[in-house]
RNA sequence: GUGGGUGUAGCUCAGGUGGUAGAGCACCAGGUUGUGGCCCUGGUUGUCGUGGGUUCAAAUCCCAUCACUCACCCCA
């Protein structure tokens, strides 16, 4: 038998539909707050990640699928986004047409980890990306947007954590201060991070081995080292996040593992996955659109991750399924003649029907409507066809009327009109 | 890449110290000769993850391998 590959799964029906209304929700969300759909390919040169996301990062270190391509050249299976989405704006000059663009777009991305719980090979992240404007506003709105996704999502257990990396100007006398503590305690430091303290010292900061943290418990904090700007700019984010009613907790331990982030730096983490605790992630990325060859250009951004924000949506899934509204029990060839075109035009007029195309007893075809959770059955047999009048029963109520067989899909359009004007007025006064 | 746990029917799982497989659910049929959910009766389904070894005999013991899973690492 063929497996799927490691870390690769297939999301089946009674999943999907809760993945569709993720990404349904998302997508009103997000158009709502003015965001534009772009969809990148899942291919890139291998070069735009190494440039963007870091030479030194593990992510771009090990975990990358990259491989040649026929004619030689160097290509990678995207690990993130919005390496892409960067790219895709200085290519197509978005800048030039309209200063401020805000972008989102939905899909796979793949990593070649070893998988364990909220961890894929190929996963699923929803990324939303600001270009062109440096005001704390918009990092403010973005997590205001972030977090009512969450809330329209109904996911609990959550917090944002955010903090400041600095700028250009800021960060250097912050490493300074940063290497002269690593130098001082590095025997105390595990293996990785001796390296790390050479290659990025600030992913020192979140390792989680003991005597790390021990080591480290006195580090500086990059907010203390921010340059006057860069102060404002983190003072104002807090500010507009208080207005808005977000609660967050600054956490100078959060580094982000990609090279191009700047000034604010968010997390959104929960403690129902384990070890995979951030279901969203993201920052300003300032410097990154003119690294890949753009304009000097402020961008912020962030991504959710699919699969784990579906392990905690727990929501009720069979709330989401689509059910048929008609089944059609047809008994004996020539019924069976009329069911098909039937089911023909009503599926085509919008009224999902069922029928059985094997020819069995009324009672089976019966217990199938039934599971599937159809509302209404219509039985047509011998007896009917020579009526000319077939049996419609209402699942619910058990009452059963007599239509004619000359007018079933006038007739079922409207039964069904009815029912659904009941749900409707049902679900307002609630 | 490293370490722990697991692998038996479609699903959830039983199968002390070796004797070639079982339950519940699901599915199908019947009871009810044309009416679903409850009930009763019967039925179908397995290369016991895969390959090798020990043995008269392996789901069971040994080795290898693969997959799943959790954790490290890292990240969404």
């Amino acid at each position: 038998m063929i497996q799927s590959l490691k870390g690769f799964r297939d999301i089946l029906p009674g999943d999907v539909e809760v993945w569709q209304h993720m990404e349904m929700t998302a997508r009103d969300l997000f158009e709502d707050f003015g965001f534009k759909e772009i969809r990148p390919p899942v291919m890139e040169k291998t070069e735009l990640f190494k440039r963007s996301i870091g030479e030194e990062t593990d992510i771009v270190g090990k975990e990358m699928y990259t491989f040649k391509s026929r004619g030689g050249k160097s290509i990678t299976l995207r690990p993130e986004a919005t390496a892409s989405v960067v790219r895709s704006y200085i290519q197509h000059k978005m800048y030039a047409v309209e200063p401020v663009r805000k972008l989102y777009t939905i899909g796979p991305m793949f990593r070649s980890e070893n998988p364990q719980q909220g961890r894929y090979r190929q996963f699923y992240q929803i990324n939303a990306e600001v270009f062109g404007i440096a005001s704390p506003l918009i990092d403010a709105q973005l997590i205001f947007m972030l977090m009512t996704f969450f809330s329209r999502l109904q996911v609990k257990d959550i917090g944002a954590h955010i903090n400041s990396l600095g700028c250009k100007k800021c960060r250097p006398e912050f490493h300074k201060a940063l290497s002269v503590l690593l130098s001082k305690v590095g025997d105390s430091l595990c293996d990785d991070c001796n390296k790390r303290s050479l290659k990025n010292p600030l992913r020192t900061l979140d390792c989680k081995v003991t005597s790390c943290r021990n080591a480290l418990a006195e580090a500086p904090a990059i907010v203390d080292f921010l340059c006057e700007e860069c102060t404002e700019h983190f003072d104002a984010v807090k500010r507009f996040l208080d207005r808005q009613g977000i609660s967050f907790e600054v956490d100078k331990q959060l580094v982000r593992g990609l090279d191009y982030y700047t000034r604010t730096t968010f997390e959104i983490q929960t403690g129902l996955l384990g070890a995979q605790n951030a279901v969203a992630g993201g920052g300003r990325y300032d410097g990154l659109v003119k690294a890949l060859g753009g304009p000097e250009q402020p961008a912020i951004g962030f991504a959710v991750g699919c699969d784990r924000l579906i392990e905690i949506m727990t929501l009720d899934k069979k709330a989401y399924m689509k059910n048929p509204s008609v089944f059609v029990a047809a008994l004996g060839t020539q019924s069976m003649d009329m069911a098909y075109g039937w089911v023909c035009e009503l599926n085509n007029i919008g009224i999902p029907t069922e029928m059985d195309y094997s020819g069995r007893s009324l009672k089976s075809q019966m217990k199938r409507a039934d599971r599937m959770n159809a509302a209404y059955v219509l039985i047509v047999g011998e007896e009917e066809i020579k009526k000319g009048e077939a049996v419609l029963r209402d699942m619910n109520t058990k009452e059963q009327a007599l239509i004619p067989l000359n007018s079933i899909v006038d007739n079922l359009q409207k039964a069904l009109k009815i029912r659904n004007t009941k749900h409707e007025t049902r679900n307002n006064i609630k």
